[in-house]
DNA sequence: CCATATTAATTACCTGGGTAACTATTATGC
DNA sequence: GCATAATAGTTACCCAGGTAATTAATATGG
């Protein structure tokens, strides 16, 4: 029965980390879902809205609209492709130009966050997501 | 840069869990945070929103709305306590009727989410989950 | 070649969680 | 005792993510 506290417990880790970051991303005026998608576009490059799904796990209808969003605020740019069902999403210069402030922000977040959670904890704590998750999909 | 890993895989988990979870619930009628609910208030017995909030840290108005839909389906009843602004929550004797049900339900559900993953691995987990979390709050 | 199936994206609508503003009630300070 | 502050709960309105149904375009089988 130790098990509820397991979930119970990953599920409100979740939550206080998402809506720390969406602190964080306030006053930048990002948050959490769209900063997923902006460091995605930023190493992949244009990739694709069906792509960008898969690679954060997450249906289609919400990615719809996280890029609307970021493309109403000028971060992102949708082409289409040859094939003309599918939408090639790109970052803007602008977005860009201020990814280094958003990644600065984030890694500050990230690091509060993990302050006086030690290191080795960090990395078996990753290490078993991963685990566990990899057996989930 | 495994930070990043780390937050990504966290959420990735927690939304299959719930996912799943909410699939589980699906043929009985309840949704995750109304699971939640009904499970503290069947330890806890009869308590206030408010209490219900500070236990599953959650804010006033989703577990506003968390009740009244129970109110709806009718499992849940709300009394109105000494002092006019509380009012006291408790599961309706058909809740309590169907409680074993539920409960069973989810902890299938939870076995078949932990096959493959071991039981010292959890523990693990369970650990270092709950240390962050308790570093956070 | 054309009818049918599949696919990418969107729309509409749901739960879950958050903040801000509001209401009603109780506590508090003068 | 009464004006003011604090508190419990609700309402309205966000974002995040899910399913079902729809649309437009491409693949496929006869």
């Amino acid at each position: 029965m130790t098990n509820h506290a397991l979930f119970h417990t990953l599920h409100q880790l979740s939550r206080q980390l998402t809506n720390q970051l969406n602190e964080a991303l306030k006053p930048l005026g990002l948050y959490s879902a769209q900063w997923s998608v902006i460091f995605v576009l930023h190493t992949k490059g244009s990739i694709t809205q069906k792509e960008l799904c898969e690679y954060l796990f997450v249906e289609a209808p919400p990615m719809t609209r996280t890029i609307q969003r970021l493309v109403k605020q000028g971060f992102v740019r949708q082409l289409p492709g040859k094939d003309k069902r599918e939408k090639y999403i790109q970052l803007t210069e602008e977005a860009v130009k201020e990814f280094p402030k958003w990644e600065h922000a984030v890694f500050e977040c990230n690091q509060t966050l993990l302050t006086n959670f030690p290191q080795s904890s960090q990395q078996e704590l990753a290490k078993l997501q991963g685990l566990w998750l990899k057996e989930l999909l």
